[in-house]
RNA sequence: GGGCAAUUAGCUCAGGGGUAGAGCGUUUCGUUCACAUCGAAAAGGUCGCAGGUUCAAAUCCUGCAUUGCCCACCA
């Protein structure tokens, strides 16, 4: 071993492990399966350090179960359909979607992608990650198409998808229809305008609206039942400015009384309760947007401008009649498309959806077959669960993405779903196999695309597919875990409960682990806008990968964590310990080899290390099973830091030093550091990958089987070496050992300075005497003496006392 | 407004009825013999507040406060 410890090791590890295909399914070994339904992270551009953060403590999880035995199923895959690519493929080419032909696109969007994958797929090899590559998806393969395809066309003929010309929210951006999960809150300035309405008997109410260029959609006006300012107006009309309609005015629970002036106008649509209303009291449907954002025909002389140009309009308009009779500036909250930050609208549209509002109750129901991890985050699943209010939209107007394999028949409109045996298809280049039923022959091809939720629901089935044997298949579902960070339980985890609830009435996996997220030094979410982000890349480098993982596993699952630099330096400090630890164990065992390991001749020190040794593999495996890392981390780094390094290893060095030490006893010492430093390296190998393998092949190597550290088995916890008396018995030459390094320490002498005297007063004499020749070549002392002590003693602890003369 | 979580040393966090813990930071001391990218040691806390249960509460219960997150509100 080199004495510098150098992070260039890590690359060296990495080609051979993906050269030996260490990581390899092999699903002919006969043990437990384990399989992964590993986040496909959005290939978009670079990995951020929450990737590495929680791809790490999934690595972890998986490492532990291979070295545990289990035949560990981990693909890798990329989530590149849908809107993220397009936007990326629009920044990286510098296009414009809308200006480009279709095909074009596509094309484009595939050469970028091709382009880009690789180097994107490298970051996470970076990070030491144990994928096998050979079971690599890209959820808009050919392959994942015919999958996704299929499922649909499953759900079609289970009555579960239907085409309906419904509200959606709306991104007048993107173009696009978009989902309940798409969104997210935004604080917008705007303005709060009180309106005068005429009635159309005799007098005038005033209403508050943030959107006055929905007047002319006003299709309602609503009071509360229970408020006696309005009562008297329940039924009768008023009249809506500049536009001129004629609008009864209704009465419903949902009415804030307290807001703005307790009077609300129904507008189709301004938001979700305008939706409520228009199906609960059968309202008329009167749209006044465009699904480019500008204003239509029905808005008269604001036809053509932008919902914000109108509004400004229509307010001065009003204030010009005297019917905008107060403005306030307010800030408030609106749901904004969270890919490009549009103010959601709501329009109606054909779409397609899948219907599950039914099922809600049943969606909580088979939750409570899984496992989480921690066990407090599936209320954010069953408060989302119940919270739904939409049918799930998954028709996207978009280019890129996975095609609805439809088309309508162009003289009854019937809609022709595609054969299974003409998957994947695009309806836009190929045609049904067979007529319609009404006879024609001639279709309308759909041109929506599948929201990439619709697709990335299902990957379970997509990862299991890149396996062809029927038998093992079958073994890998449920898969075992799903592993993912608390942001997208309510998108991809619940739709993917979903998907396998409708498809298989099953659940997805059997455990669910969720990770938190880095956050800044502040505490604050890591944004390109703040200009606080931190690429792992640029830490590997500097650090290396196993640091950053080390750092990375001591979070609690399910917690934010902050990125703070300063404390990656505990990581770098083990790293080095183990590094210079493993050297000086090695140059001590060089003419040793497991054939001599030996423990008929062991001293109690030995004893005592193994006996905690094996507590420790106790601690580490109950907490590894339990997915609690940060506790195996901590468990191993105590042992190694505190007990091995800190105690054991400065005992056992007269052992290897003095000459008169008897053969048997250094045989003894040898087989203890060999087991100890392999347990170590084993116990720390799925935290850190690379050093642990490189120490392993520059010594263990040759006297294990295993081509590599990561097929070998971590150590089981060994009862038969637990040894509770020893172990008590020699923690009070511990204890007495700190007892002389506090008194030198205090005095200022240094820890090697000579002692001339150190006497013991204790009821346990023999115990300690039988230590003597440690504790004097330990602590350097000359005479150890054994009587009573009458003054200037130091307690040790209740059973000794010393005095040390210098 | 509903839900979830957190509140312990200067900082970041463990612990979970019986003597208050770690790492970082601070201070002091110490290097030929694995490691100064190190070691030894010290200082440092009414465990958010108020009640209750108990022989005993940081820990369990109730309430409150503060912070964060998820959801709802968005007229």
């Amino acid at each position: 071993m080199k004495k510098q410890y150098s992070i260039n090791l890590e690359k060296k590890w990495q080609k051979f492990w993906g050269k030996e295909k260490i990581y390899k399914f092999n699903p002919q070994k006969k043990a437990t399966f384990f399989s992964v339904d590993t986040p496909p992270p959005t290939v978009s551009g670079k990995m951020h350090l929450g990737h590495a953060f929680s791809y790490t403590h999934i690595d972890i999880i998986a490492r532990y179960h291979r070295m545990i035995g289990e035949n560990v199923f981990f693909p890798f895959g990329t989530d590149d359909n849908g809107l993220p690519t397009e936007k990326l493929v629009e920044k990286e080419n510098n296009v414009n979607i809308f200006n480009m032909k279709r095909n074009e696109f596509i094309s484009l969007c595939q050469k970028t992608l091709k382009k880009l994958r690789p180097e994107f797929i490298r970051d996470w090899k970076n990070i030491g990650i144990s994928c096998d590559f050979d079971l690599t998806y890209s959820t808009i393969s050919k392959d994942v198409q015919r999958l996704s395809q299929k499922f649909f066309i499953d759900l079609y003929h289970k009555n579960r998808a239907y085409r309906g010309e419904f509200p959606v929210l709306w991104c007048s951006n993107c173009q696009t229809a978009i989902a309940q999960a798409d969104l997210e809150d935004k604080n917008i300035e705007s303005f709060f305008v009180n309106i005068k309405f005429e009635l159309e008997e005799e007098g005038e109410i005033i209403i508050a609206t943030t959107r006055p260029e929905l007047l002319s959609s006003c299709v309602a006006i609503f009071v509360h039942p229970n408020d006696k300012r309005y009562k008297n107006l329940i039924n009768k009309k008023a009249i809506v400015p500049i536009f001129g309609q004629k609008v009864l005015i209704l009465e419903d629970e949902k009415v804030n009384p307290e807001k703005g002036t307790g009077i609300v106008m129904c507008c189709t649509f301004g938001d979700v309760t305008d939706v409520e209303w228009y199906f609960d009291h059968k309202l008329p449907l009167k749209i006044s947007i465009n699904p480019n954002g500008t204003m239509n025909e029905l808005s008269q002389k604001y036809q053509g401008l932008k919902i914000k140009e109108a509004r400004q309009k229509i307010i001065e308009d009003l204030e010009k009649e005297g019917k905008a009779i107060k403005k306030e500036k307010i800030s408030h909250i609106v749901n904004v498309h969270e890919r490009c930050g549009t103010e959601a609208e709501i329009l109606v549209n054909w779409q397609w959806f899948i219907k599950y509002l039914d099922l809600k109750d049943d969606f909580i129901k088979i939750d409570k077959k899984i496992k989480w991890f921690p066990e407090y985050m599936r209320k954010r699943y069953e408060n989302w669960v119940k919270g739904l209010k939409w049918d799930w939209c998954i028709s996207r107007q978009r280019y890129f993405g996975i095609p609805f394999p439809v088309w309508y028949c162009k003289r009854c409109q019937k809609i022709k779903i595609a054969e299974i045996s003409q998957l994947p298809v695009d309806p836009l280049n190929s045609k049904p196999k067979t007529s319609c039923s009404c006879g024609s022959k001639e279709f309308i091809p759909e041109e929506s695309v599948l929201d990439t939720w619709a697709t990335s629901s299902l990957t379970p089935q997509i990862a299991i597919d890149l396996i062809k044997n029927k038998n093992i298949k079958e073994k890998l579902f449920p898969m075992s875990l799903r592993p993912q960070a608390h942001d997208i339980i309510n998108f991809w985890l619940f739709y993917t409960i979903a998907r396998s609830k409708l498809h298989f009435n099953k659940i997805p996996w059997k455990t669910v682990m969720i990770s938190g997220f880095v956050l800044d030094p502040k505490g604050e979410k890591m944004s390109k806008s703040k200009g606080n982000v931190v690429f792992p890349q640029e830490i590997i480098s500097k650090y290396g990968a196993d640091v950053l993982r080390h750092w990375a596993a001591k979070a609690s699952l399910g917690e934010d964590i902050r990125w703070d630099e300063k404390e990656i330096n505990a990581s770098k400090r083990t790293i080095i310990k183990l590094w210079n630890a493993a050297r000086f164990c090695l140059s001590n065992l060089k003419d040793f080899n497991n054939k001599k390991i030996n423990f008929k001749n062991l001293e109690d020190e030995d004893k005592w290390i193994l006996s905690i040794l094996e507590e420790t593999i106790k601690d580490y495996h109950y907490n590894l099973k339990k997915f609690e890392f940060k506790k195996s981390r901590e468990v191993i780094d105590n042992f190694f830091w505190k007990y091995f390094c800190d105690n054991y290893l400065e005992i056992v060095k007269p052992r290897f030093y003095n000459k008169n030490i008897s053969k048997n006893s250094k045989n003894a010492a040898q087989s203890v550091l060999y087991i100890l430093l392999l347990s170590v390296l084993k116990l720390y190998a799925p935290f850190m990958p690379h050093i642990t393998e490189e120490i392993y092949q520059s010594y263990f190597k040759k006297w294990e089987k295993e081509k590599s550290i990561h097929l070998s088995l971590l150590p089981e916890f060994n009862k038969k070496l637990l040894n509770t008396k020893i172990k008590k018995d020699f923690e009070e030459i511990i204890d007495l050992i700190s007892s002389v390094r506090k008194y030198k320490s205090e005095k200022g002498f240094s820890l090697k300075k000579e002692i001339n005297k150190l006497i013991i007063e204790s009821k346990n004499k023999n115990k300690i005497e039988k230590h003597s020749n440690l504790l004097k070549s330990v602590m350097n002392i000359k005479i150890i003496e054994f009587k009573k002590i009458f003054q200037d003693s130091i307690n040790v602890n209740s059973n000794i006392k010393i005095q040390i003369e210098e």
